[in-house]
DNA sequence: CGGGATCCCAAGCGATACTG
DNA sequence: CAGTATCGCTTGGGATCCCG
């Protein structure tokens, strides 16, 4: 049976506290899914096909343990954030976030779920661009999973597409009138160029580019404005400096 | 020998490709520490005194194989982040801010030190809140550490006091005429209190309270609106076993 | 003396099998 | 479907030892 103490690092600081609590391996994964909405122990398990079921197991019982996941009451199996484990959002997109400065080609057997789909847009996601947008609805297919993300004003709602999720409370926005509405073909790795590269958006015509099934270069354009994580340098080899106007430290 | 093939968590995101690179044990509080500023072997050691020195070594190995960080070309032992490294930031920063919501008082036995507490303050900073201010020095004595911080328009520069670190070219806002200067000796939680409570500030007379050393009441009540992180969940309690019963919102 | 490498043991992880 | 049990392998922890 697992679920050890947490081992400490003898520290007293919140960089220390969190680790332990949310840094053993999976773990954060598995928060990143639940941010998602609530899964069954089986969806997990789907969405992270390589955990072992001891592990799953193990890692539910002490973010229980840790107050930042519970049990759905009726549902069985069933398993969401409390409004501790909802706070670790900003945590995960930020992980999301540098992680693309890093993600090269999909590799060996590499899968791409819709919840992990669901939190690189929300991670991109630019509100105060698309705030001066019209409402928008962007269907995404990469590689096997699709999911729809709906834009109205600075909200984003991303749903995926086709699974057997717990079904969610979210209201989607409701009564939203979405005029325009763009649908991709993409692959993964393209995916990323999409994201996090300005010029890919030029490389329409690639063997691996984005195909568009609905909707024209307007929305394209729309989507990589509204849609963009930043990158910074691969090997990391820039001269240091230049920082901008933050805070720095002695 | 260390430093081993990362393993691999079989997704192609973000998360799963960031927590790859820094998730493992100590990983993410060598980089903490390394935020405040290029560091030796030996500092990260006395930083981090729980870290076995072979682990120590084999992440520092792994974060260069990482390009997170480097070593410092002239320093014996040496080492700094790169620029992918300091990208991080965010990501620490976040942690930091979390793990103080589940941060009951100090462990047995745990430390607090200085680049913890640069770390510390920099998450804190409301850097809106101090645009609006004078410059403004607080000298801090949490614990055994002490730190000072420099407030200028939105900018925070944090200096350990009495630390061997290697000397940092960053210069200190050199021509800010520093008018102002608080002073505080405070215990660990009790400056725990004073980060994320607002009636800490009112609980000065308690006998675990801030001191003030030097300043008077409007430069406690200026340090706490420049410095705060709010906290969620169960404030102030470790890992509640049975989880209280909290709002979903839907 | 500081910066690391080596050893050994315990604990965590992963794969599989099994049960309510 | 939702886990638990078991077992071998890999990692982390702590002490020691080595090298410049």
């Amino acid at each position: 049976m697992g679920a050890r103490v947490a081992r400490g690092f003898g520290q007293y600081g919140g960089v220390a506290r969190a680790v332990e609590r949310v840094g053993e391996r999976w773990a954060l994964l598995i928060v990143r899914d639940l941010l998602a909405g609530a899964r069954r122990y089986s969806d997990l398990k789907a969405g992270l096909p390589r955990i072992p079921t001891n592990i799953l197991s193990d890692r539910l019982r002490e973010l229980q343990d840790a107050g930042v996941v519970r049990r759905v009451p009726v549902v069985r199996g069933g398993y969401e954030l409390t409004e501790l484990g909802r706070a670790l959002e900003p945590v995960v997109l930020a992980l999301e976030r540098w992680g693309w400065s890093t993600l090269g080609e999909p590799g060996d057997g590499e899968v791409l779920t819709a919840d992990a789909l669901a939190v690189s847009l929300r991670a991109a996601f630019q509100a105060e661009v698309a705030a001066a947008m019209p409402p928008t609805e962007y269907v995404l297919h990469v590689g096997e999973t699709s999911v729809s993300a709906l834009v109205a004003a600075r909200t984003l709602d991303v749903m995926p597409i086709g699974s057997g999720a717990i079904p969610q409370p979210r209201a989607r926005m409701a009564a939203a009138p979405v005029a325009d509405v763009l649908e991709l073909l993409v692959a993964p790795a393209a995916f990323r160029d999409l994201l996090t590269d300005a010029s890919a958006l030029r490389a329409n015509a690639l063997g691996d580019g984005p195909t568009v099934l609905v909707g024209g270069p307007a929305l394209v354009d729309r989507f990589h404005r509204t849609f963009r994580i930043v990158t910074v340098g691969p090997a990391g080899e820039a001269a240091a400096g230049a920082g901008a106007g933050e805070a720095s430290v002695a």
